[in-house]
DNA sequence: TCCGCCAATCTAACCGTTTCACCTGAGTCG
DNA sequence: CGACTCAGGTGAAACGGTTAGATTGGCGGA
C-alpha cells in the first residue's frame, strides 16, 4: 500500500505539498505541481489512510448508531428500519458513514467505552429503553448525542426527535368523532414505553375536546407486541355498552384487535372501527387495510441525523424537543358507527 | 481526553507497560504493577483511542457493508434487513462493528476508494447488481470480500453465500405435484437478477422430474416489484387451458398474482394454488396467508459474516459457493386442484 | 564467585497523516 | 532601492497508540 511519502518521493515534492493537494489546502499549490502530484497518486494507486487522518483530525466522518432494545433481531423491526432509512440518506448527503454498534448495552461503564474511543464523531440512540442506564451513560459522554424517540431524554437534557404522539392519537379520535362515534376505547401500550403515555394523553385530550366521556373500562393497557391486544379487545366487546370504535396504541395492537373482532363475528368497520398507530407495512396489507396514524420514520431519522451533523460541526442545537407531525391514513377499518 | 502517556505518568511506569496491561501482552506485567496501571486508567477515565490502535495494528475490527441496489431506502427492504440481522449478530459474536456505506456506487475508481482506506477490515456486498462494475471493483480490492446473494460473483472468483434458489423452486413444484397439480406455470423475475434464472432453472428441473410438460406460455417474465405479477397472471388465467397452480419468483409477484385472481373472481386456493418465494413478513399477513419458500436470510447473513471474519483472520475460505437450504412453508394458498 | 537466564521494565522507532514555523524568490509600493 | 507582502514550498513535530531492542536486578547452578 502506497503512503503519502511514496507519492511525495515519486513526484519530487514534500509530503506537506502532497497533503495540500489531497485536501485542497490549507496552503495553495501551483497548478503544475498539483498535476504532478495527482499523476503520482494515480500511478501508485494511492488512497489516504482514513485512520491516520482521523487520528490527527479528530474526526472520522462516521456516525454511531445505538439500538435501545436488546434483541439482535432489532434491525428487522419496522420502526427501526424506517428510522435507519432516514439516517442513511441524511448521512450520505453530508458525507458521513454509519456504524452500527453490535454489542448489547450492559451498563454505562462497559458499554460506553467503544463510543468514546474515537470510532465515531457522534451517536444516535434509537429508542433507548427506560430500564437501564443507557441514556445516562450517553449523556455522560463528551460526544454529541441525539436521541430518537424517547421522552426519557427529557430529564437528561439530551436533544431528541420523536413523532408527536399525543397529536397523532388526537387525530385518530377526531377522525372517529367526525364519523359520528361517541363510545371510543383506547388500547394503551405498556407503561415502560414512554410513547404509550403520550398517546393515551392525546386520546384523553381528543375525547375531552369532543366533550365525550371516557368510562374507566374503556382505557386498557396491553403490551406493544403482536397478539397482545386480543384478550383486552374480547373483554371490551363483551361489555354491556361496548365501544363502537377502538384507538390502538400501535398497529400490532390494532391487528390483534382486528383478529379478536373477526373471531367474535363482529365485522370491521361496519360494527366496529379500529385505528392503529405507526403505519407499519403490515397495516396496508392486512384485510381490511388498517386506518392508522403514520409516523414519518424516515423523516425522523433524517432529522435526527442532521441535528447530529450540526452538533458535530459545532452548530448548537437550539431546542431540546423536536416533534415530527403524524398523519392520518384513512384505509378501510373505520366507518360511521352502526 | 487522557492518553496512554497520562496514564503512564500517573502510575509511574512507561507507556509500554501501560500498553502491555491494556492488551494483556505481548509482555507480562507484574501483578502489582498491573493494579497500579488499572487504577490510574480508572482514575483518569482513560479509553484507548481506536484510531491510533487501528493505525498501527492495521485492524479496526469493523466490517463494511455495501448495498447493491441504488435506493437509499434499501435498508427497509425485507431481504436486506433479514441479512443484516444475521450480519449484526454474527459480527457481535466476533467483536466486529458494522459500518454501512452510505454512498451510492458510481464506478470502481471513485466508489472503491472509501473501502481501501483502512476504515474496515473486510467488505460484505449485499446483492450487488449486474449492471455496474461493483463486483469487479470489489474483486480488485486487496481486502477480504464476501458477496451475499449473487451468482455474479462466480466469474470473479469471490466467495459468496446464497440460498439454493433452484432447490427452493424445486421444493415448490414438488409440493404442488404432490397435491395433484399437473398444469403449473412460473412467474419468473427479471433477467438482470441472477436469482431469477436459478429459480426458473429449478422450476424446469422440478417439472422434468415429475414428467410434466411446460408449455411456452406457462413461463412468463415480470419484474420483481410488487404489482408486477398482476397483468401476467390475468393473461395466464385467460388461456384456454389455464394453469391450476402458479409458482412465483418471489413473494411480491405471488401477492400481485393473488390480487389478480381475486379480481377475476377466482378463489385461492380452491381454484388456483400459488406459491411464493422468500417468506417476507407480508406473506404471513396477507389473506389467505401465502404458501412460500423461506429463504433463511439471517442464517445467510451470519454465514457470510463468519466467512468474512475467517478471511480477515487469515483463515482461507475453502470453497467459493456456499448455499443455504430453503424451506417450504405451507400456509393457505395451496390445495389440490379443482 | 561468576555466569547465564529470565521476568519485568524502559526507551525509542514507527504507523500515515496534518499543519505550524520557517525559508525562498518574485512582485509591489513609497 | 529597500522594506514589505505573498505565493509556493520544505522539514519536522504532533496525533495516540504498539512493540522490538536494550537494560536491569534477582536467582540458580557450576
Amino acid at each position: 500500500m502506497a503512503t503519502i511519502r511514496d507519492v511525495a518521493r515519486a513526484s519530487g515534492v514534500s509530503v506537506a505539498t502532497v497533503s495540500y493537494v489531497i485536501n485542497n489546502g490549507p496552503r495553495s499549490v501551483r497548478e503544475e505541481t498539483r498535476r504532478l502530484v495527482l499523476a503520482a497518486m494515480e500511478e501508485l494507486d494511492y488512497h489516504p489512510n482514513a485512520m491516520a487522518r482521523a487520528l490527527v483530525n479528530r474526526r472520522v466522518n462516521t456516525l454511531g448508531v445505538l439500538f435501545g432494545r436488546v434483541e439482535p433481531a432489532i434491525v428487522t423491526n419496522q420502526y427501526v428500519t424506517g428510522i435507519l432509512e432516514g439516517v442513511m440518506s441524511a448521512a450520505a448527503e453530508r458525507g458521513f458513514n454509519v456504524t452500527l454498534f453490535t454489542q448489547r448495552w450492559k451498563d454505562a461503564a462497559t458499554s460506553a467505552a467503544p463510543l468514546r474511543d474515537g470510532r465515531c464523531d457522534g451517536v444516535l440512540a434509537i429508542a433507548p429503553p427506560t430500564d437501564n442506564d443507557m441514556i445516562e451513560g450517553l449523556a455522560g459522554l463528551d460526544l454529541p448525542v441525539i436521541v430518537v424517540s424517547a421522552a426519557i431524554a427529557a430529564e437528561t437534557g439530551l436533544p431528541f426527535v420523536d413523532v408527536d404522539n399525543a397529536e397523532g392519537t388526537r387525530l385518530a379520535v377526531r377522525h372517529l368523532v367526525e364519523l359520528g362515534h361517541r363510545r371510543i376505547a383506547h388500547l394503551t401500550g405498556e407503561e415502560s414505553q414512554p410513547s404509550a403515555g403520550e398517546r393515551r394523553e392525546g386520546f384523553l385530550r381528543g375525547m375531552a375536546e369532543a366533550g365525550l366521556p371516557v368510562p374507566a373500562e374503556f382505557l386498557v393497557t396491553a403490551r406493544y407486541n403482536l397478539g397482545a391486544g386480543y384478550e383486552p379487545t374480547l373483554r371490551l366487546l363483551q361489555l354491556p355498552q361496548p365501544p363502537t370504535a377502538l384507538v390502538a396504541g400501535n398497529d400490532a395492537l390494532a391487528l390483534s384487535a382486528l383478529d379478536a373482532a373477526r373471531d367474535r363475528g363482529i365485522s370491521v368497520p361496519e360494527q366496529l372501527s379500529i385505528v392503529g398507530f405507526d403505519d407499519t407495512p403490515a397495516a396496508a396489507l392486512v384485510t381490511p387495510p388498517l386506518t392508522t396514524i403514520r409516523q414519518p420514520m424516515a423523516r425522523i431519522g433524517a432529522w435526527a441525523t442532521r441535528l447530529l451533523g450540526d452538533r458535530i460541526d459545532g452548530v448548537p442545537v437550539a431546542q431540546q424537543a423536536h416533534r415530527a407531525s403524524p398523519e392520518l391514513v384513512i384505509r378501510a377499518t373505520t366507518a360511521p358507527p352502526p
